[in-house]
DNA sequence: GAGCCGTGGAT
DNA sequence: TATCCAAGGCT
């Protein structure tokens, strides 16, 4: 620590401000400074796609499951337009078992936006990013932030569930993202920009690495000192519970079954290979139609599918 | 805004 | 074994 600086920027209205006198951003940045991991979209040689594809990757998915088909991927599409020349349905296939192939699709399609929209670069125009398919809230700031160093709130599951806890002093933060989160994000933001782009990474580390959901280690915490939940008690969790998803016997797991057997195989399908992963035919139907209407399958002529060409 | 959309490891 | 949950986005 060599900056003595006061953070003048923390008014008595200030909400980062209203619980401690003392900013978390900096014994955060310098807990990452020695305990961010290595990884690979975190290097400078990744760039903008690199940083892109991990985080469409990302989304809902554990970073041990990502990394080797974002290694395929980045060698297979080193920049956007190398995706953009190939049919969808090599996107698909390529992501494997990550999970929410809808993802590829649009991964793909804002590829392809970006070489006709963007002359083959992923933009770091905050609106511009929110513009491309599959890229939201969150995705568009991260870009902004980790590719292009900018300010911007980053906010994802794990800085929401620090803020919940060392800051508003819960277990957990609300299921959908609140007006209240987005306004403690934007004060907790340091002024500097290079700054506030440590600090989004910083933070999202914290949350992934040691206030984890389940059995948070305080004892790694830089933070642990000024922690409102932490100081209360650690309260449980109350409310409404957390939605638990239920995935046997769903449309989601007959969509994974038939998308598997598309995946692996190299040209069109006929009905009967699909109609051995299920046996009910209705949700068989359903969940096949809701594949085609995705636009994550093509319907062929006399009963064969295949992964979309176009 | 609630519901939907995959997958597999950890507990 | 059942449940939880992992860097969300879209309708």
């Amino acid at each position: 620590m060599t900056a003595p600086t006061k953070s003048s920027h923390s008014g008595p209205s200030d909400p980062a401000a209203a619980s401690s006198g003392v900013p978390l951003h900096a014994p955060v940045i310098d807990w990452f400074a020695d305990h961010a991991r290595d990884l690979p979209w975190r290097r400078p040689e990744a760039g903008a796609w690199g940083v892109m594809v991990s985080e469409f990757m990302l989304q809902q998915t554990p970073v041990s499951r990502v990394l080797p088909v974002y290694e395929q991927w980045l060698a297979r599409w080193p920049r956007p337009a190398d995706l953009a020349a190939e049919a969808p349905g090599e996107a698909v296939r390529a992501w494997g078992r990550l999970g929410y192939p809808r993802r590829a699709l649009r991964l793909h399609g804002a590829a392809a936006a970006i070489t006709e929209r963007h002359g083959g670069d992923v933009p770091s125009d905050h609106a511009q990013l929110l513009a491309l398919p599959g890229i939201g809230e969150y995705t568009a700031a991260a870009v902004a932030s980790f590719a292009y160093g900018q300010r911007h709130p980053v906010l994802d599951t794990n800085v929401r569930r620090v803020f919940a806890r060392a800051v508003t002093g819960v277990q957990y933060p609300p299921n959908a993202t609140t007006a209240a989160e987005r306004k403690l994000a934007r004060a907790l933001l340091p002024e500097q920009e290079s700054r506030a782009a440590r600090w989004a990474a910083a933070s999202m580390e914290l949350g992934a690495l040691v206030c984890t959901a389940k059995n948070e280690s305080c004892r790694r915490c830089p933070i642990a000192g000024q922690c409102a939940w932490r100081l209360a008690g650690k309260p449980a969790h109350e409310g409404p519970p957390r939605r638990g998803q239920t995935y046997a016997g769903t449309d989601r797991q007959v969509r994974g079954r038939l998308l598997a057997v598309l995946r692996e195989a190299s040209g069109a399908v006929p009905q009967s290979a699909l109609d051995q992963v299920w046996h009910e035919p209705v949700q068989r139907a359903r969940a096949l139609d809701g594949l085609v209407s995705d636009g994550l399958v093509e319907p062929l002529a006399d009963g064969l599918y295949r992964l979309p060409l176009s």
